[in-house]
RNA sequence: GGGCUCAUGGUCUAGGGGUAUGACGUCACCCUGACACGGUGAAGGUCGUCGGUUCAAAUCCGACUGAGCCCA
């Protein structure tokens, strides 16, 4: 390099005023002007129509993950793509700070639970553990460019919002939607705490399947179980009733080895006769089959292990002990009394309960329900009346809810949740529900507002249990649009225009806020929902700390840009997994490299023609101009339909092929010398194309597209942010001019081809040959150095010789016609020999061949012919230009 | 065991009746007035397996295998 292009390179920086990106500075400067100019805040009383975004509040119980990444980024999308095509949108900060897993940590970090300390002292700690998470959560939401708006924020654990929990329940209660009951339910030992089903995740595990003999005074009977500590409560055997094997024991009774009670055998066809020996032994509870077989043959509930996961004293001398230790200890005695008969590792799912993975037990306990079973249907037409993106997801909802056997268990035996508002006579059981006015309300410290019990006289005691966290997660809806609050508002904002969330809650948080907003409106919540998928390690397994291939989303995001890692949000398609590559992060990161560089061109080429976009220059355009602008338009209309679907995969890909590849690659470099002139028209399609490209790109790259807006455009258009422009961009099609510049492309493309297969970097003259319009001319003119020559000249088809090489029937365009009969007609096509096809074809369009004694007419167009052409007195070569209706020749 | 989804060059992906898109990687050439974090090309795939429908299947249908999510 010498110094003369060294100083021409400075000399360009300085006229641009830009160095090199770094989106490091970018990114944080635009964060801050976006927050200091509230440029996403939403206005009450605004005309826009609303689009409200019922936005996952984020659980304060950790840092940011893959997921939580990739999901608020897309929401992100959705929010400034609709503030763009002129809505008021709704896009709430906010977090979820209850329930069981801020419990969980708060226990394990300072080693407190239920039993060492006080309620009022676990519900501080929880709440400081909670909020001492939040500044650092919105520090992140910010640096990926999230525009929640805290203007609207809120908190579940606020007594605001709780309230509204409350009264929601009480209004249930009313109306006699939710009960009380003891019925077993599904429970967690560790958190001591009733679960719902929908709280429950199974995991396989293997386990040890015991075979004990049962026996009487004549037989034995072998049953199989991996659950021997569950003998004490096993009231009866049972086997197939088809089964063969067993049937001289139905009807005698068996003891239980150990336990020594005696149990009968009976018959039911629920027994699967495949499974172990084939015999059953029923416990209370051990799972649902169990509690099937209690209910229907009506035996005691007999509970064999207590809330905190020991067994009970039915297990006699091993009472006390834990589930695991119990179960030892007991196939121990089984195997001293001789009473095992072998013991095998099965696989077995075992249900967990979804925050601490411990196994969960059935426990017969009082609890609220909340009527869940009645409303199946009407949940499902509330699901069809909404659009899914994707649509599939909505068959994940309908099969959740028509495998649902049990109404919803909404109390928890624990502390840091919205209080169950209500008090309880200690004597009848009678339910006093708190007033409405009085919420939020926890009962346990206020005083009930009558006195004693009017049944009984008995004391009113504050009920000590609190709500499931779903339902308070299932109102969010409600609480986002004011509802019981600002009927105004409410019309507003409700039904909300989109839910958005990844695909493994539909079973909690989608249907259940369906149930409950049906219940409390009877409108469904939202107009839409949105799924997105999972990111997995980059092995394609879901990402575990346990298994080591969890991947910190924050470097990343440090490193590379939160533009860089919107791109490859984008790129994940809606409602599938995804395995993490960060190629394409850094491939984002070269896209808003390329994009920046571009901006700059543009900023050299429109800098001193004042009001470059204003001026209606149609008219002077050329054709290559008109071109750019037209297929910009067709892409325009194309992303624009694509964000309305919420397909960002497919916009961002249309965004960035034109954007790189036709705008950067093609148009810049066909308009160079033109540019290098100071042609207007070129400034004028350049920065024209340019602010239409920075309006796709703002809802995926937002930092980028403002940095440029602000740079290049701002002083032009006016407003504040590019956020605030209006999505959209007008330009009449022009059919002449696209199919001049797409054989423009092709025939650079051509001539790229032929130059790098065959290692010639300059031609002396380019031959082109056909029926050229005028402008074509013209433009190649101006694209001599990109077309690597000195020389370019134009002829007519008589100054060549032809010479066929080559014709071939296009299989797939007569298929269609001839179909069985394909094979005979390649066969005749193929006698005739290339020369005499070609003749035929050329003087008369066709070529008649003798089928099966009939004749059939095969068009010209049914043939791929490739020649070879010879211009006269010039020793040339030929370029491949097959589909065009040109031919070009180099010397 | 059931529901939904996925399976495409070494890796990741687009498409969805006429032998296939793009990216990364590899190789060759090119510092051209934004960009070498760039440009132009090349090589590389019988589209998971087995059947069926069709003149024609990666594409539609069925079965199977493997993966993910949800559930029993």
């Amino acid at each position: 390099m010498d110094n003369s292009n060294a100083n021409t390179d400075n000399n360009l920086h300085e006229k641009t005023d830009k160095g090199p990106y770094d989106s490091k500075e970018v990114e944080t400067k635009w964060q801050d002007y976006w927050a200091s100019e509230s440029i996403f805040k939403f206005i009450p009383d605004s005309p826009l129509p609303v689009f409200s975004i019922d936005n996952p509040p984020r659980y304060t119980s950790g840092p940011l993950h893959m997921g939580h990444a990739i999901g608020y980024s897309l929401i992100d999308f959705v929010a400034r793509f609709k503030k763009m095509i002129g809505f008021n949108v709704f896009f709430p900060l906010c977090f979820d700070a209850n329930g069981m897993p801020i419990e969980i940590k708060v226990e394990k970090k300072y080693g407190v639970n239920k039993k060492n300390t006080d309620r009022a002292k676990l519900i501080e700690l929880c709440t400081e553990y909670s909020n001492s998470n939040i500044a650092e959560m919105v520090r992140q939401f910010r640096s990926l460019g999230i525009t929640m708006d805290n203007s609207i924020y809120y908190q579940t654990d606020s007594p605001e919002y709780r309230k509204l929990t409350q009264i929601t329940f009480l209004k249930l209660y009313e109306n006699n939607m939710v009960y009380r009951k003891e019925h077993p339910v599904i429970w967690c030992p560790h958190c001591e705490t009733s679960l719902a089903a929908a709280d429950v995740e199974y995991d396989e595990e293997s386990k040890n399947l015991i075979f004990i003999n049962f026996k009487n005074e004549k037989n034995s009977i072998p049953i199989a179980t991996t659950r021997p500590e569950l003998l004490p409560t096993c009231q009866m055997v049972l086997i197939n009733p088809e089964d063969n094997r067993y049937n001289n024991f139905v009807g005698q009774k068996v003891n239980v080895p150990i336990f020594n009670q005696s149990v009968p055998v009976m018959t039911d066809s629920k027994v699967d006769p495949s499974f172990g020996t084939g015999a059953v032994m029923v416990c209370t509870i051990g799972d649902k089959d169990d509690l099937f077989w209690t209910y229907k043959y009506n035996l005691t509930l007999l509970k064999g292990i207590d809330e905190s996961g020991r067994l009970t004293d039915l297990a006699g001398v091993f009472s006390g002990l834990t589930i695991i230790d119990g179960r030892k200890a007991i196939t121990n005695e089984l195997q001293k009394t001789g009473s095992v008969i072998k013991i095998e590792s099965i696989k077995q799912n075992v249900g967990k309960c979804w925050r601490c993975h411990t196994p969960v037990e059935f426990v017969n306990k009082l609890n609220w329900f909340l009527k869940t079973l009645d409303y199946k249907e009407e949940i499902k037409k509330i699901s069809d009346s909404i659009i899914w993106h994707p649509e599939y997801m909505k068959k994940r909802l309908d099969s959740w809810i028509d495998s649902l056997l049990w109404d919803w268990c909404i109390s928890r035996q624990r502390y840091f949740a919205t209080a169950i508002p209500v008090w309880i006579c200690e004597k009848c059981g009678y339910i006093l529900p708190a007033k409405v006015e009085d919420c939020y309300i926890d009962t346990l410290i206020k005083e009930p507002y009558i006195e004693k019990c009017p049944e009984c006289n008995g004391k009113l005691k504050g009920s000590d249990e609190v709500f499931d966290t779903w339902m308070d997660s299932s109102i969010t809806p409600l609480y986002n649009s004011s509802w019981n609050r600002d009927g105004q508002l409410f019309k507003k904002l409700y039904p909300m225009s989109l839910r958005p969330q990844a695909h493994e809650i539909i079973r909690t948080w989608i249907f259940y806020t369906i149930l409950r907003c049906k219940q409390m409106t009877d409108i469904k919540p939202w107009n839409e929902v949105m799924i997105h998928g999972f990111i997995m390690a980059p092995d394609g397994r879901p990402m575990h700390a346990s298994a080591g291939n969890a991947i910190d989303p924050l470097p990343i995001i440090e490193k590379y840009g939160a533009d860089a890692w919107r791109y490859y949000t984008a790129k994940c398609k809606l409602g599938e997994d995804t395995a993490f590559q960060i190629k394409e992060v850094i491939h984002g990161r070269k896209f808003m490299i390329k994009m920046y560089n571009v901006s700059k061109y543009i900023k050299m080429n429109v800098q001193g023609i004042e009001d470059i976009g204003r001026i209606d220059r149609t008219k002077e355009l050329a054709d290559i101009d008109k071109w750019i602008l037209t297929k910009f338009k067709i892409v325009f209309d194309t992303v624009v339909s694509y964000y309305n679907n919420y397909e960002f995969d497919k916009a961002i890909s249309v965004i960035e092929e034109f954007a790189w590849h036709d705008f950067a690659d093609f148009y810049i470099e066909m308009s160079k010398e033109r540019a290098k002139a100071h042609d207007a028209s070129v400034a004028y399609t350049l920065s024209t194309v340019g602010i239409g490209i920075i309006m796709l790109l703002t809802p995926i790259t937002p930092h980028l597209a403002e940095e440029i807006y602000q740079d290049i455009y701002r002083k032009e258009y006016l407003v504040k942010s590019v956020n605030m422009l209006p999505m959209s961009f007008e330009y009449l099609y022009d059919e002449q001019s696209y199919k001049i510049g797409e054989l423009l492309k092709n025939i650079i493309s051509k001539i790229w081809t032929y130059s790098a297969t065959a290692h010639v970097n300059s031609f002396r003259v380019i031959f082109i040959v056909g029926v050229l319009n005028d402008s074509l001319i013209e433009a190649l003119k101006h694209m001599k150095k990109l077309l690597k020559t000195d020389d370019i000249r134009f002829l007519n088809n008589t100054d060549i010789t032809t010479k066929p090489v080559d014709v071939r029937l296009l299989k797939e365009k007569v298929g269609s016609i001839f179909r069985n009969e394909m094979a005979k007609v390649i066969e005749i096509v193929n006698k005739q020999g290339i020369s005499v096809l070609y003749r035929e074809l050329m003087n008369n369009g066709y070529i008649d061949i003798e089928l099966n004694g009939r004749v059939e007419r095969l068009s010209k167009d049914y043939f791929k012919i490739e020649t070879t052409e010879i211009v006269e007195e010039m020793n040339v070569k030929q370029i491949e230009t097959s589909g065009m209706d040109i031919h070009m020749y180099v010397s």
